[in-house]
DNA sequence: TGAATAAATGTAAACGTTTACATTAATAGT
DNA sequence: ACTATTAATGTAAACGTTTACATTTATTCA
């Protein structure tokens, strides 16, 4: 591995010169400056990053980290691309971390980061407490939240209103007359959780319709909990006609018992997921689905931590972006339905 | 942030004290371990991974780095999934490059990585003769190929049977009945896509079956592929009674196309998936799949470079794992098949 | 021309570790 | 009690950068 040393012997310089040219910084004459780029050139020179990172202590090192409880879920690789494209352009690098659910790796990860010396955070904390979050905040790190806020903390905030698209996509099961709709959520202490449970309360009061308890299930936010929910749901002795799920890992494990237990979507229950997925439309019948795009949200996060890395005193801010209604085929008129299953 | 120096202070010793009892090396006075242990608790010490990787320039530095096509496709996130988890194990952090098969980004990443002091390589090549993999490897770093191996160059590799897994499938699809099979590959500049279609062929002619090479499609490796590829094939003037899609990307894209046209998996067609998904079973009707384990191939992957690292003299090893067909139902015999449409 | 100024380059310290080597303290052997 | 050995600790250099400051060289201006 070459180094500046080695670079500047060749080029008969200074390594300090070298390393303005590098920087493209001060003054340096054109002619030293054609040397050392060609002395760069032939010993296939870049610079080591840990030593830049290291001398540079209080300066911009071109590394941020990235926190996610759960890499196995698409919104979170779609989140993944958002960040990593942002911040290719801008010349940064990304350093991941995801923890599972798991608090202990969670901390772990967040260690790590710190003393990789990363610029800043974009992080989705495990709940509005995050004690692990607020910690590198208060040693003074960037922190972006995604997905989920903080709760009375200064951070930026990148998120999606959950509690409006729950409620749009519960309307819109009114409006095709069904209201035993049932809610499979994710962990309860989960901010997001509570936003999208808030949701669906209020588009049930708006129109009048009792919410029967036994109808939200919660347990875990991955797929077996989303299996073994729709189980429970199906089973009662008065099973709704449609369904929203909380997430896409709970879409697709409730869709398997729907599938095992042989009824049919649309015609024997109506579903909707939180979380649409670019093969949404693979799904038979194609999934109608409450979409937040991942990747914005990822791109606008990264943009927020540049900004903030630039400029700290800048003033927080919550972005909050829409979610949309994508209508497929997964519900039908509740009128149109021949129930042919007990 | 704390760091040596500070802990020293506070524990009245060196640094080299300090970094003595850290690294649990050398004698260390029980009494004087204790009040170090004690300091670095106070001051919630924990060393400056940037320091420690400049200064142990030829030494284990606990990072590796991971570089991969795409993560986008499901496969590679398990493999992420398997390599993290190994590492962790092991007290090694991942850092994960995803260049979306673009040669370019890459090279950046590669020489991130390599700027960045890693370990050691976990890499998906672009292709068999990748240059700027050879140039990793010759610039001596330890690398470990996954899912596509790399001519004419000793590395350690860990696939799966490619050849296998489609033989296999294909005999499966001949075996209902089925001599009309189409194939959907990836792009032709992977060796996997070679493989597998080697395996179709191989099966195909053993059991006497001409092939026909409008039924062997191939264009990218994405899902808009997928989505074009089966049109193509569906609107053959004698299309395909089965497809086999050569990665769950393609497999997506073919049955939204599917789908689309109204056609019925398995009454219309047949269809088998090159890779398995843990949702397979949420797809109506459940996908008959060929699974490489993803999460398997990251973690043995893992492990080889962990044991190189240790012992650079080790024999490379080219691990071949075995694919299982996973029949659900998708696919269906000729003879009970009522074909509808013209 | 010679001093004042500007431009180009070099020197050396610093970032936070680890570790070879030097030094000091403790123990053993006579 | 005094050396020989071992254990414990300290000192300082090194890893590859960046940059404040010092120095040299070139340019300007009276």
């Amino acid at each position: 591995m070459s180094n500046l040393k080695k670079v500047a012997e060749l080029a008969q310089v200074s390594i300090a010169t070298v390393s303005r040219v590098i920087n493209n910084v001060d003054n340096v004459n054109p002619n030293t400056k054609a040397k050392v780029l060609n002395a760069i050139k032939k010993l296939d020179y870049y610079p080591n990053r840990v030593a830049q990172r290291l001398r540079n202590s209080s300066r911009k090192k071109n590394l941020l980290g990235l926190v996610l409880p759960d890499i196995q879920n698409p919104f979170y690789v779609d989140v993944v691309i958002g960040v990593e494209e942002f911040a290719y352009e801008n010349n940064f690098a990304v350093m991941i971390g995801n923890f599972g659910q798991d608090q202990k790796k969670e901390k772990l990860y967040l260690e790590i980061l710190q003393s990789e010396e990363v610029d800043g955070f974009i992080v989705a904390p495990f709940h509005g407490h995050d004690k692990n979050i607020k910690q590198i905040i208060s040693n003074g790190y960037t922190v972006v939240c995604i997905d989920r806020g903080l709760l009375d903390s200064n951070v930026d905030v990148v998120k999606v209103d959950n509690e409006n698209g729950t409620f749009k996509a519960i309307e819109y099961l009114i409006s095709l007359g069904h209201k035993k709709i049932a809610h499979i959520t994710g962990r309860l202490d989960i901010p997001t959780t509570f936003e999208r449970i808030s949701g669906y309360e209020k588009a049930m009061k708006k129109h009048g319709i009792k919410i029967d308890n036994k109808l939200i299930k919660s347990k875990k936010s991955d797929y077996a909990s989303g299996v073994e929910l729709m189980c429970e749901l199906l089973d009662l002795s008065n099973p709704p006609t449609a369904v929203l799920t909380g997430n896409n890992l709970l879409t697709l494990g409730a869709l398997e018992t729907i599938h095992t237990k042989g009824y049919n979507i649309p015609d024997d229950i109506s579903i909707i997921g939180f979380d649409d997925m670019y093969w949404a439309n693979s799904l038979n019948p194609p999934l109608t689905a409450i979409r937040q795009s991942g990747y914005d949200i990822g791109k606008r996060a990264a943009e927020l931590l540049l900004q903030r890395i630039q400029d700290p005193t800048r003033a927080n801010s919550n972005v909050i972006l829409n979610t949309e209604l994508i209508i497929r085929k997964s519900c039908k008129d509740i009128n149109a339905i021949k129930r042919i299953i007990v």
